[in-house]
DNA sequence: GCTTGACTTAGAGCGCACTCCAACTGTTAA
DNA sequence: TTAACAGTTGGAGTGCGCTCTAAGTCAAGC
């Protein structure tokens, strides 16, 4: 973090690669297509994020991982443009949104279940996979 | 259901869509790419899917649902192939996939903090959804 | 002066996982 | 017998979300 004084931070878009776990192509990328507003710049043109630009881009990865579509996203950006009107209906998208990620999450809970079955069945059918795991001898 | 006896159940590929989740093209993809091992055929050479069929499909589904790659699964498919010496290899890889979906589910759970606390914020700003969602009157 | 390196842009390319299409076959019902 | 319908195949197309390329700019260090 190269910045020169402590009170405003402004960080170059590798730093904020890694602030934010996006890729400087994401990065650019979410830029183009909306998603990020005019990020200023210094004298060559180059991107200059602040605090909040990274608070942002930290929610966005968030909404990505948690499988909101860009679309969707887009969508939220453009509400949030629109001013205090759209208020209710950012918060609607976001409970809408929590009400995808709950029950994905409570699928996700079956298919572990699912699959903690299977590797159950595959450790009774194979007994020396249990004492591998367990750090005792491996044999074959 | 069009089967004639209830002992052997054979099901068409519609039926099977239905009856696993995936759809026809999916069933045919699958079987394309060897995820789905010799489908047996009707007269016509239509697909007869049998009950274990139905039940590798439906654990196919559910491991893709996990976040599981066609890759993924293609080799797990390899090694069920290749019989009982690979049942350690076959166990460790669903563990591997376990690893990563209770990782990516820990994810999620972050995901969803940060999601109800912005709604948390939205609702504390405009109360009226509050009332709204509570089956109060909604006003303007 | 020259190279290195981090950045810029517009736009092309990619990998994944389907999804659909065209052309065809066979069964059933009117 | 003709139309509708459910299936078949090989292969093309799609949508998503990046990811990369080419060609260029600028500042710093040797």
């Amino acid at each position: 973090m190269t910045n020169s004084t402590n009170t405003i931070s402004r960080f170059s878009i590798q730093e904020t690669a890694e602030l934010t776990g996006l890729s400087v192509h994401t990065l650019r990328y979410y830029e183009k297509i909306g998603l990020v507003p005019h990020i200023a710049r210094d004298a060559n043109k180059r991107r200059l994020y602040d605090e909040q630009d990274i608070g942002w881009l930290r929610f966005l990865r968030r909404m990505r991982i948690s499988g909101m579509s860009i679309q969707t996203m887009k969508r939220f950006v453009q509400l949030t443009r629109s001013g205090d009107d759209s208020i209710q209906a950012r918060c609607e998208l976001l409970q809408e949104h929590r009400a995808n990620l709950i029950s994905h999450m409570e699928e996700l809970k079956t298919c572990l279940t699912v699959l903690e079955d299977k590797i159950a069945f595959y450790e009774a059918s194979f007994p020396l996979i249990r004492d591998q795991q367990d750090g005792k001898v491996k044999e074959k």
